[in-house]
Order: C-alpha cells, then sequence, then structure tokens
DNA sequence: TATGAATGAGTCTTCATTCAT
DNA sequence: CATGAATGAAGACTCATTCAT
C-alpha cells in the first residue's frame, strides 16, 4: 500500500538499485552474518552488528525492520544462493561417489567464500531449536535430495553401494561432516597444535570416508570411474 | 523424560532428612541442560530456568552464582562423566575398526540417557564461539585420542586402512557424525515423514559408513575380524 | 471529506498552476484531525500522521516543523473558525432559550461538517491536561459567553429562568452536553443495539433537557416565546 | 501452574496481604492513575510512574507485568468499586427525579474522594478510542441503567416527564454533565477568575439544569416530593 | 516539494543480581 | 533453603528530527 512508502524494509528484498544503500545493507549484513557465525544469532544483538558495522542499532532497524525480518534476509539473500550453488549441478544418470564429491567439493567452495556458514549452519540450522532450521528448511531442494538417494538406493540395489548406509541419511551425513570440519577447522589445528590443513587436505580426508570409510586401498572399478567423470576433483 | 539419569529431586523445601541441597541442584540442572539444548546457553536466561524448575530466579543464584558457574557445573557433573564412559574403554592394541565401532556405540549408548547432549555438543562445543567449547576442551582424554589416531596411522603404514584419511581428523569425524546425526533425528524424521530411527538403525548407518563409506560389500578379511574381536556391535 | 469548511491557505511557495502546497498542507491536517478524533494527540506520532495521508514523516516536519506548530495550525485553521461559525450569532436582546438552542443547533450543524470535533474536544480541550487547551482558550469568544451569561441571569433576575442555575457554568453545560453525546454516540449506540441517532434527534434531545430538564410539558408561555422568535429550530 | 510462582503480577489482584507489598502496589497505582488524568493514559509511561512513586520502571514492571494488567488494576480496583458506589443504590420504584438527583449526588461524593476520575472518564471512558473504554464498558450496571431508562420512560407515559427527552441517552446526560464539569472546574475558574465551585454549588447546578433545565419556578408537586423522600440532597 | 538515510533519545521489557526476611 | 522486593543495565523498537539530494 501507499501506506508503506518510507517504509525501507519492507520494500525490497536486497536489489541492486542504487549503491549508496546497497552499500549499508549489504554491509549490515556482512556484520550479521559474521556474529551470527560467532556467537549466534540469540546472543546478536541489533547494538552488536551496529557497533561491528559502525552503525546505530537504529539504522539496523531502518534496514531490517524486526529481528524476524533480518533472518528473513540472511536466509534469501546469502544461505539461498550458496545452496543452489552446491545442489544445482546435482542431476540424475551420476554414479553415487560422483554425486556425493560433487556435493563436498562444491560445498567447501563455497564455504570457502562464506566462511560464516559452517557455524551458523549447525547451530541454527541442524539444530533442534536453530532459529534459521524453519526458515531454511523451506527452501532445501528436496527434489535433488531425493536425486541422491535414488542413486544411492538404486547403487544398493545393483550390489556396488554399501548396503549397510541409509540413503537419505546419507546427504546428512555428508552435508554435516563438511559442516562439523569446516566449523571445527580453528578449534583442531589450534587444540593440536597442527596449522590449519587447506581445503584441499579436507576434500581428501572427507571424500575419502565417504567412499571407502577406514577401508583401504579402495577398489579400482570405482577409482577408474572417478578419475574419468569428475576429473577436476583431482585437478 | 529419560533425560533424569539420576534418581532425585523426591522431596523439597529443606526438610528434616533426605538431602534437601542436592535435590534442588540436580533440578536446576536437569532443567538447564534441556533449556541449553533446546534454546542454546546464550538464550537460557536464570529466569527460564527457574520456571522451568518451577523456582525463582533468586533460587538459581544461590546454586550457581553466576553464568560462568552454572556452566562449570553444566561441564564438570554432566558432560565429563559421559565422556569417561565413552573414552575409558579405549586403549592400545585394538583394531582401527574396532576402536572408531566401540566409540560410536557408546556415544549412542550415552546419548540415550542424556538426550540433550548431540543439540549442546553442536552448538556450544564443536562451534566456534561455543559457550562450553573452552570449558569442555580442557577435559578432553587428549591421550585417548592419540591412542586412536596412532592406531588408525599405523593401520594405513601397513596398508590396511583407508589413506586418504588424516587419522587425528578422524577422531572428529566419528564424534561429529554421530552428534550431527542425533542432533537431527528429530527434524529429518519429521522433514521426511519418516519415523525416528531407532539407535541401532543408526549405529548401522554410521558404522557402516565411517568403516566403508560408499564402497559396497565389505571384504571378508575386515568382516571376519570385526565378527570375531568385536562380536558385542552384533548383540 | 466535509471535513474542510474553510477555504484557505490557497497559494504558497509553489508551482505554476494546481496548488501542491494546499493539497499536501490540507491532506496532512486532514490526517491529523482524524488521528487526534481517533487516538488523542498525545498517540499522534508524525509518522502515523504521515502514514496515514500516505506520505513520509520528513513531510509532516516539513510543513510542520514541530508538534507545537502541527497543533497550533490544528487550532487556528481547523478549530478557529469552527468556533466563530457557532459563536459569531450570538448578540443580546434574544431570549435565553433562543441563545441556548441557537448555540446547539449551529454546534451540531458544524459537528455533522467535522466529525472529529467531539471527541478532540472532549481530550484536548475540556480536559486538565488537554494539549489543545491553552491553545484554544486563548481564542474563545469571551465577550459572546459574557452576553449569553448576562442574558440568562438577567432572565432569573425577572423570574422566568431557573434560579438554581450558575449562568456562566450554564454555557460550558451547554456545549459539554453536545460534546459528550456527539462523541459518545458510536460507543452508545454499539452498546445498546440501537441505531445511531440522527442529528435532529439529538438535537432535540439536548435542546429539550437544557430548556426543560426532566420537567413535562413545558409551560405554554415559554413554549409560545419559543414558537413565535426562534421558528427557524423548527423549520 | 506453578511455573508462575515468582511473577507477582499474575498472581493475586491486590488482596490485603502483608502491608510492605500492599504499600508499593497502592503507591504505584495512586501514582497511575493521577497521571491518567494529568496526562492520559497514552501519554503516561512506565518511567513516568515510577518517577512519580519514586521507583524505577523495573518496578513497575514488577507490579504489573503489562501495560494491559495496569490498566486493567485500574480498571478492576479503582474504577469498578466507585461504580457500584454510585450504581448500587439505584432500584426500582423511586422517582425519576429521585433517581437522577441520587445519581449526582453519589458521583460528587465519589469524585470528591477519587478527582482523577472525571478527567479519566472524558478521556478514556467516554472518548472513542479512549484505552479504558472496552474494560470498562464490560462492568457497567446495564441492570442499573434500564431501570432508571424505564422509570423515566414511564414517567414520560404518564404525562409527568419531559416527552422530548430520550430516557437511554439521558442516562448518559446525566453522567456527562457532571464529569464535564468536575473535569473543568480547574480551568474555569481559574479562566474567569473565580473560585473553585464547591461540591454543593455544582450539585445545585447540575441537578438544577437536569430537572427542570432553564425553566423557572419547578412546580410544587415535584419539588414537593424531592423534599419528602430525598430529603438529604437539601441537607 | 519530497524522500531516504541517519541518529539520539526515549519506551517497554527482560535480565542478572542483591538483599532482607 | 527459599522468596519477594528492588534495581541498573541492556535489548528491541519507535520517534522526532536533520540533512543531502
Amino acid at each position: 500500500m501507499s501506506t508503506e512508502t518510507h517504509s525501507r524494509a519492507t520494500e525490497r528484498p536486497g536489489r541492486p538499485l542504487a549503491n549508496p544503500e546497497r552499500d549499508t545493507r549489504a554491509l549490515l549484513l556482512n556484520a550479521t552474518t559474521a556474529l551470527f557465525a560467532e556467537q549466534g544469532v540469540a546472543a546478536t544483538s541489533f547494538s552488536t552488528i551496529a557497533r561491528r558495522a559502525g552503525l546505530t542499532p537504529a539504522m539496523v532497524h531502518y534496514h531490517f525492520d524486526d529481528r524476524e525480518q533480518l533472518m528473513d534476509a540472511v536466509v534469501d539473500e546469502r544461505l539461498v544462493p550458496l545452496i543452489h550453488a552446491v545442489w544445482d549441478p546435482v542431476r540424475p544418470g551420476l554414479e553415487p561417489a560422483e554425486l556425493i564429491s560433487g556435493l563436498v567439493q562444491r560445498l567447501l567452495e563455497q564455504i570457502g567464500k562464506a566462511p560464516w556458514v559452517p557455524s551458523t549452519w549447525m547451530r541454527e540450522i541442524l539444530n533442534e531449536g536453530g532459529l534459521l532450521r524453519e526458515r531454511l528448511f523451506r527452501r532445501l531442494p528436496f527434489d535433488k535430495i531425493g536425486i541422491v538417494a535414488h542413486t544411492v538406493a538404486r547403487g544398493q540395489g545393483a550390489g556396488n553401494a554399501n548396503a549397510e548406509i541409509n540413503p537419505l541419511l546419507l546427504v546428512f551425513s555428508t552435508l554435516g561432516l563438511v559442516m562439523v570440519h569446516m566449523a571445527t577447522l580453528g578449534v583442531w589445528a589450534g587444540t593440536f597444535h597442527r596449522s590449519k590443513p587447506s581445503s584441499k587436505t579436507m576434500q581428501r580426508h572427507i571424500t575419502g570416508l565417504l567412499l571407502h570409510g577406514l577401508s583401504p586401498a579402495p577398489d579400482s572399478s570405482i577409482k577408474a570411474k572417478r578419475s574419468k567423470r569428475s576429473s577436476r576433483r583431482k585437478s
């Protein structure tokens, strides 16, 4: 309605527009995601965000009327695009191993660009009382998840995939493993006096674990397929 | 609920027999762990705890002067014993697979008795800004973790463990996988309209994944070892 | 709305055709008076006014720098003209009954055109802490009020007006009675499941009460005078 | 539930109890009613109340969790008793004039003891957007109002009550007239440089007006009845 | 004329904390 | 052991106001 002409936050979800506004909005969203990762959503007050962005709490209200809308913005403008980047390439017809290792790779790629994600994902999405959970679950690519599950199930039927695995749970195992590891890398490195492992190292560990577990010497047939079709994983 | 591992809280206001202090204290700790799991530490105020326990906020102060001391109590009196139960049986000389599947089994056992753990673990311990992290890390059984890592590394040297895996990270993969799955089971079941998988099902999925990944039909040599030495896993 | 009795503020620092300022200013004043009536002055913020008028709060500032000036404008441009319309016809030489019934009639007439008045009058003018009181009291037609009081007092002296009445208070009784009734008509009708009485009905009730109170069958002498001299009351 | 053990405001509506608490609660209610009268409900913040009572805003919350509950308390604990005192004596079988003059007398009596009432009544109860209106309307003595209306209507039928009056509106005329006059006495006196009229003077003016209006020399039959039955009015 | 960005002050409300009982 | 009263600090949110455009 025309009643809302002056209310910024309700109007546009973050379009390009002129730059002066974009800047502030983006600035605030960045501060917000960073703080969400560091302290969790519940502990992130408007003042904290404002302070981090060098603005006043009132300014946060000006752009995101509400905590609700702030969280909406984080999900819609920051998490949903990431989900697309990770899941869009998933399509039927690929091998289970290919699907999984592709997911891991793209996840790590995206996390590289948005390091705040793993922490937030674990705390606010995976967790029971997570404050972004509801919001995000509505946006999950259930069709793509289904593709992965079906592909693995078919593999199990054909006898070339581990029958003890629950295909649907596997998707969550994959995402969870990546998120857990990426969320705790810092701590891990600090605790064991190691240098923070590179993204490549992590990819090798996680993909290795997901494809073969503790078992040694992956059998050559799978190895062959992998090296043919998703050879970029090795580059 | 089964949250109450400990028998107590039978009577209250400081009457002659029965140790009155224990009761209230345990009551409050139970309320606290439940709320920590549901909403996270940051969102759990003294008032909330008091309300949940049917007492006054002032009473919470009486027992735990401080948020700090409250968190200390949760870690010392509730998490540390659990860690012991899980890690104490770890000792050198076991097979890698045995160690891992033992850990998984004992973790699931403990979580069965303290369902508030996975959520809290993910939110407040694994996570970068987790409020129990520091407290707990000091209490981790580094010696035991070392045993697992060394055992796996030796296995890799001997050619009978997946060389792509980082032995130290594997410990975190294991714990993380269990915690992630157990923390999200409810959500998962709800989202996909499945009934909540049993502890046994989860154990099979997780152990299966950790030991063989996606790879089919674990080769008989490993299978043999497992069925001989850690036969309790099948019972 | 019909609220706009008075033509004014036709031009100002504006553009060629179509007097843009008039429009906006009047628009805002209308929104303001409506909101003053609905919620009272204290509860009516610049934002509320702006929202109601489809403009921005900043725009309200542009026209009325201040709450003070906004209230001044309402009084000067909306209430003072109404007062004139009601009181100007009062002059010495009329009968008390004529004066009173004339006042009632003209008041109801004006309220018909500006329905926001009774509510605001009661809340912000009659009331001790009323925010328009001071402003308006300076503009009251004390001379006219004096005429009414003196006429009634002389009537009392001559024995043909109720001696128990305080002539000066009577003026306030008259205004008050009209305002109270017109301000509460909606509520009254709603509460007692009646349809809202017409202006004529109200006029009969109020004038009847003021002239004769509960007493039955007004004695013919007064009736005669009324029907002769102030016959317009009947039209 | 026992969940609420420590929440003061929800528990008791203002019972005698020990005195330390009563004092504070009553103190706050007094400050509240005074401020409601002076500035209106909308403009009366918790801070204002607290400051007036010499306490902190948080203390107001402690006793009245909410603005809603604060208003409930004012209505339930301060206005409803007053309404009873005014209306309870109304019963069928009295003369119209007796009923009306009785109401006026008792109203003035009560207002004498609670001078904050008229202002609040006009602003927050009679008025369209009044913030206590809804709350109070549910507590109005509709039966008693009905008695007055019926008595007057019967009087009209018998030819000894002014037929131009609407019997139901008359009740509101009566209350309104008293409230308007008592709410504006201060202003009135100040404006016209009179001393504030005594309660007796007001009673004479208002009752005189309601019973006979401007008409002179009330006819003896009514006068007789009044002096017989409600002779206390004259004392 | 009109708006969007920005702010400081103020409101309601919750919270941790203290203290007398 | 337990509570009710009380507070100061902080959080979300609104508002009047300013200013550049």
